[in-house]
RNA sequence: GGUGGGGUGACCGAGUGGCUAAUGGUAGCAGACUGUAAAUCUGCCGGGCUUUGCCCUACGUAGGUUCGAAUCCUACCCCCACCA
């Protein structure tokens, strides 16, 4: 499917990724990628900030309550996916426009990752429960000895090469070399921005909404299918401050803070990896303005880029 | 009014004579990132400079003791608790 250009809209939270995708369906019959690794997982509209229902009937979504709480997802999973999805609008006749926070995610499905081979579920699981009861010096120390191309990034990172050398019999290293993906899409990235003090004040209005609108609730009611606390599906911003709340260890009027606080960190991380480790042609675009003004913009220089 | 406790860098909070521009933590800033990524990590974090070092300013305020004070003494201001 490389060669045509997909139209890419990456940018923070709360940056308005999803309004602007919106409105640029007047300008063409496209449907929604979503590349966001929280909005996977059903049940948890709120606390992800999936589109609502009416946004999702004005124009497909894809990428949106595709597991149980309870369940993995990954990036290599997201690609796979994703690029079923993006020929599918293609053969409808339509363009797919990925939209996203998730910056693995986009990098997975632009340029691939590594052919991952086949990992045991029950050696993995008993390796996982392992080392999750291991200091994080001992895991860095144990994942340059399996994998001498380790390259550092702390516990969660060590386990993962640990995990694939130990369960494929080489190091991550090597298959990051040897059994490089092909991306499978030709990317045209649109980077949404904002300037910070704006940003951050959408983060504030939308953490206390999230609290307003239900939160809580939601997640008590995830929380009652009786999911592991560690569940790959609660581990997120938002839902982390009402599981606090919902256990006792945080006052209630202070999630809403306590959000806007991880989140504006996470918006962070998110900018620095949209600055830094884009390849491909990239239009920033400021976000500030009202999504039809920028969604006509993005139309008209995707239109010179790519008639 | 009395007694006791306390006032430390944006915030919380260690530190009780030199090794202290001051442990930690938080927030903030910058960065990394190949299948858990809303994750996981790293660096910086009083100001200035000719930046392996130097100079200012700083531990409520004002004095004092000392070669040397956030640390000791005196007075004052403020906060908290209890007693009146």
């Amino acid at each position: 499917m490389a060669g045509a250009k997909v139209p890419v809209l990456v940018g923070p939270t709360a940056v308005g990724k999803t309004a602007v995708a919106l409105a640029l369906a007047a300008h063409w019959p496209l449907e929604i990628v979503s590349a966001d690794s929280r909005q996977v997982y059903r049940r948890l509209d709120i606390g992800t900030a999936k589109p609502t229902r009416k946004e999702r009937a004005r124009v497909p979504h894809h990428g949106l309550d595709l597991v149980e709480p309870g369940a993995r997802y990954s990036a290599g999973h997201f690609a796979r996916d994703a690029a079923g999805w993006i020929a599918d609008i293609r053969a409808r006749g339509r363009l797919p426009v990925v939209v996203g926070g998730t910056g693995l995610y986009v990098r997975a499905l632009a340029e691939g990752l590594f052919h991952e081979p086949a990992l045991d579920p029950a050696r993995r699981r008993s390796l996982d429960a392992y080392t999750a009861r291991l200091e994080p010096l001992e895991l860095l120390r144990w994942a340059g000895r399996l994998d001498p191309g380790f390259r550092g990034g702390g516990r969660q990172r060590a386990a993962r090469a640990i995990e694939v050398a130990l369960l494929t019999g080489y190091p991550l290293s090597h298959w990051q070399e040897a059994a490089r993906a092909k991306g499978a899409i030709d990317p045209w990235y649109v980077v949404l921005t904002v300037p910070r003090p704006v940003l951050q004040q959408r983060i504030a209005t939308r953490a206390a909404e999230m609290v307003r609108r239900g939160l809580i609730e939601e997640v008590a009611s995830v929380l009652a299918e009786g999911h592991a606390p560690a569940a790959p599906g609660l581990d997120g911003i938002g839902i982390r401050e009402a599981v606090e709340y919902l256990h006792g260890r945080r006052p209630r009027e202070s999630v809403a803070d306590a959000i806007a606080v991880a989140t504006r960190q996470y918006a962070k991380r998110q900018q620095t990896w949209f600055r830094h480790q884009l390849g491909g042609t990239v239009l920033a675009v400021d976000a500030t303005r009202p999504p039809e003004r920028l969604a006509a913009e993005i139309a008209e220089a995707f239109a010179r880029v790519y008639p």
